[in-house]
DNA sequence: AAGACGAAAGTGGTTGA
DNA sequence: TCAACAACTTTCGTCTT
């Protein structure tokens, strides 16, 4: 019994929170994120009997929008269909043939490739299987809307897969998708706005709070820090400091504040580096929080 | 010497005429 | 389509520890 107890590898404690919504285990003691991408494995209902079973079961063949056609491919006919029709209906049912034919080629070619590299980035970022099946439909919405034309497939994939991360409030940075794909962070940025606006993803602005968990571990910070930074955060969003302001900026300023009255001070060019923002935007966070808060006495007691 | 601070100029994107 | 604008970055000199 007692060896099946998970234990958190930093510090052996066994406080681990399941965040089912963001397959993230993380420990409550240390702040650690033990495991990023898991899978549920589990049915969200239960069956008693064969009957039940029978009609809650749903799974056939699955259906995923990460293949290429969904697992659901569709041929008009075969050619042994032909022998049932006559001479008319035998011209018409190739003509129809051919434009399936045409028609699938093109898209389900783009689909196989861009699928393919959006698996491989999404591994990279060990992103969630949620998240990878909302950007293939995204990315699959965009090839029939015909969004991709004059854009490289990459990038819209990176955009795709950006608006997935975004909608599951899994943010990751515009640098971190580039560095994943390779492709330039204005060029993600570009086709995200586009692609969102052309399908009318509503996307709504992401919250400072989905970064620190992440920012707090790679800066290996305790669970104490984490949790001040994001009651400052708090603090912060309800005097009205976060509207219009980058939320990585504001995620990193809040956990340098947090590190500083905890006694585990990190440089600002550490959090900046972690952040993806420069030192001046941590400064300027830092200063609004100090005055507004009214941390000042708290920070200036521990620097002396 | 490293880190923190702040001024000034530059960048890319949004907005409103 | 263009100019004004806000947020953020880059760069660099100065101060602090």
């Amino acid at each position: 019994m007692a060896e099946n107890v998970k234990k958190c590898p930093e510090c052996s404690g066994i406080n681990l929170i399941l965040n089912k919504d963001r397959g993230e285990i993380i420990c409550k003691d240390c702040g650690l994120v033990v495991e990023e991408k898991m899978i549920d494995f589990g049915q969200e209902w239960r069956e008693f009997d064969s009957e039940q079973a029978a009609s809650r079961r749903r799974t056939g063949a699955p259906m995923t929008y990460t293949k290429y056609d969904r697992g659901l491919g569709t041929d008009v006919g075969r050619k042994s269909d032909i022998y049932q029709l006559g001479g008319k209906d035998r011209n018409r049912f190739f003509r129809l043939r051919k434009w399936q034919y045409r028609i699938s080629t093109a898209i389900e070619r783009n689909l196989k490739l861009a699928l393919a590299e959006l698996k491989r980035v999404s591994s990279y970022l060990k992103l969630t299987k949620a998240v990878e099946e909302e950007s293939a439909r995204i990315y699959t919405l965009a090839v029939q809307r015909g969004l991709v034309r004059g854009r490289s497939m990459e990038s819209v994939v990176a955009g795709a897969l950006y608006a997935a991360c975004r909608r599951h409030e899994v943010p990751r940075t515009l640098d971190e998708l580039s560095e994943a794909s390779g492709i330039d962070k204005k060029e993600i940025g570009r086709t995200y706005r586009f692609v969102t606006r052309e399908l009318g993803i509503r996307i709504l602005p992401s919250n400072p709070v989905d970064y620190i968990a992440r920012f707090a571990t790679s800066l290996k910070l305790s669970a104490n820090t984490q949790t001040r930074a994001v009651e400052i955060l708090e603090k912060a969003q309800n005097s009205e400091l976060t509207s219009g302001r980058g939320p990585t900026g504001i995620a990193a300023a809040s956990l340098y504040v947090a590190a500083l009255i905890n006694n585990e001070k990190r440089t600002q060019r550490e959090v900046a580096d972690v952040a993806g923002v420069t030192e001046v935007t941590i400064r300027n966070r830092y200063k609004e929080l100090l005055k507004k808060l009214k941390l000042d006495d708290k920070v200036k007691k521990k620097r002396r």
